[in-house]
DNA sequence: AATGAATGAGAATTCATTCAT
DNA sequence: TATGAATGAATTCTCATTCAT
């Protein structure tokens, strides 16, 4: 892809996020993303091939990036307990730093449209795989105690992201500070993580 | 309202509660409802203000009576340990119950029109309280240790949430079984709760 | 047609004609003249075929009052010029009286639905033809001058219609007064009435 | 606006008159405007809000055409009674010359909508306005005698108006030749117009 | 490549009318 | 006769997508 071409493609998936944010995927009109963006309504059509086009291609793009500073983050993390650490201070300084795509995330998460759930599981998946990898090697170098490691990764995303929920919804911008310590201790609890 | 009035509201409720969590609320025209239902278009409008008014009447009907069922099902335990297993019994096993309202609830409970949002935003409100007070009162009691009731809030009900997610997601009716145990277990971890 | 029968088809009538008179002849539904009427909506139908056929007799009925009461007035009248001071006065008085109705009148007048124009040029003819009937025994007993009784007929009828046209619009209950020796004292001009 | 822009503005317009002036206002779709006009549905709401603004936007710009083309027919004019017989004969060539927009104004005129009747009384009250101001100096260079100038409009106007709509319903379209010199003989008698 | 006017399929909702009670 | 819940045809308007410029 040439320079001006690509980036003219994340403008638009960046006005899209901003829009799907505000008035969530249904509710908002292509044309609201090719005004957001600065470009023709049919600019649009000529980077993606329809609306549902741009949703996945977003949240792959995006989640993709996500994944990406995550598995940056740990792989100087000497232990489990570090690795379970980084993995929420990174979640949460990143859905800080974009909150629009925490809003997106938390909305195109659960839709029941089979084709779009369909294409937005790739990259949440491979997180979920990331997760469970983590905390499959702590079970494996005896660093944390988990009978069942999806359950784990279930608790373990869940929280996270019912975190992510409450402080999208609420209004307040710096509610996130000083989460992780709390949401860190809890987990070190449920994995029997020894103070030490 | 009377018998059969009280009725057909309900087949409506149900009918909606079926195609919502096929079709999504936004692809899933009232037609198709009024059909399943097994009755006319206009049917619905003597029961619904709108499309909207269907979603919303749905998800605080349902919703409230499965707090109602958890608040039942929480009256006989003696220990705030009890409680805790309880919730998360009686929440799988009426989402398991209820597949559809679970779908349901999976979408709807991320809908970012604000409208639909705020609508909705009670009853889960009251559920999010009900667990937070159960948290409370352990913590009061000495049963156990949670440092920001909130945060405790979210691991627990987002570990739930996120449970619940892949088993919709999944095609696997039975996958909920015995997973009580292993939820529960992680949440002693994390709660602190003595093995007794 | 039974007493109580009868009762029932005049209540829907009036009713009909306050509706109309409020919302217009499309913009008013039939369950609004059923309340107003204290009937169920299904009764209107046992009294009328249909919405227009309600229009239709409403104005049939109310018209040929009107056209009888303007006709009982003027048998008591020696000359033409007191036929047409009869006929100006009996017509505001009947509007007066039944402002719902000089608003019907108003609107339906010009409805373009060609079925209902049909269906209401019956009655409005008649009247037509009693002023012409007038104006015309006039010119042959050399009361008035009048070159065309049709161009008579339709200014005089056209500045009643237009003055009522103006007091309903305006809001003052009380504009009518007063205004029939004004209208008359034009007529007698245009009529070439001398002063006597 | 552009050109082309304008010209189908115009289109639209153009073929709203048509099919008010055939169906009425509330019989004719919106789908029939568009056929007529050669465009699709959805093309006349990128020029008008909705079926309201066309009816309105209609009669504002005919009406206004209407009215301009009256005044600069009465500046030649030199007395009072020279402007009536002007207008008389103005009012009916424009009629003559737009059948439809004759009809439409017959219909719309009486409109009982209330949001219609505002939207459409400004025009109108417009002509009333420039009959009166016609009528007045007449009153004061003692061209005309007029106890009441209102009165006056209502009578002049109302019987052009039902002489339109006379001609409006038979369907002959010769019918307004030769009327204007009948109407104005009327006038003349009822304003006191010496015969000079 | 970019534009944005035009398209027209699609969907929610209304309401005159029917009919079982 | 009377009811009023139910019907479903009909209609306005929206908006993703196309295509001539």
């Amino acid at each position: 892809m040439s320079k001006p071409r690509e980036e003219k493609y994340h403008a638009i998936l960046d006005a899209a996020t901003e829009a799907f944010a505000e008035y969530g995927y249904y509710t908002c009109q292509v044309s609201k993303i090719a005004k957001l963006a600065g470009v023709a309504d049919g600019t649009i059509y000529l980077y993606f091939k329809n609306k549902e086009d741009i949703l996945v291609s977003l949240f792959s793009d995006r989640m993709g990036r996500f994944i990406q500073e995550i598995r940056r983050s740990i792989v100087q993390c000497q232990t489990t307990q570090e690795r379970i650490f980084c993995i929420i201070r990174t979640h949460f300084k990143q859905m800080q730093e974009n909150r629009s795509l925490a809003v997106v995330t938390q909305i195109e998460l659960r839709q029941s449209d089979p084709k779009i759930r369909e294409a937005i599981s790739g990259p949440l998946r491979e997180y979920f795989h990331l997760i469970e990898q983590v905390l499959a090697e702590g079970v494996e170098k005896q660093e944390i105690v988990l009978p069942d490691v999806k359950i784990g990764r279930q608790m373990f995303f869940g929280t996270l992201d019912a975190v992510i929920s409450d402080w999208v919804s609420s209004k307040k911008p710096r509610a996130l500070e000083g989460t992780e310590d709390l949401v860190f201790n809890l987990m070190r609890g449920a994995f029997k993580i020894s103070e030490a």
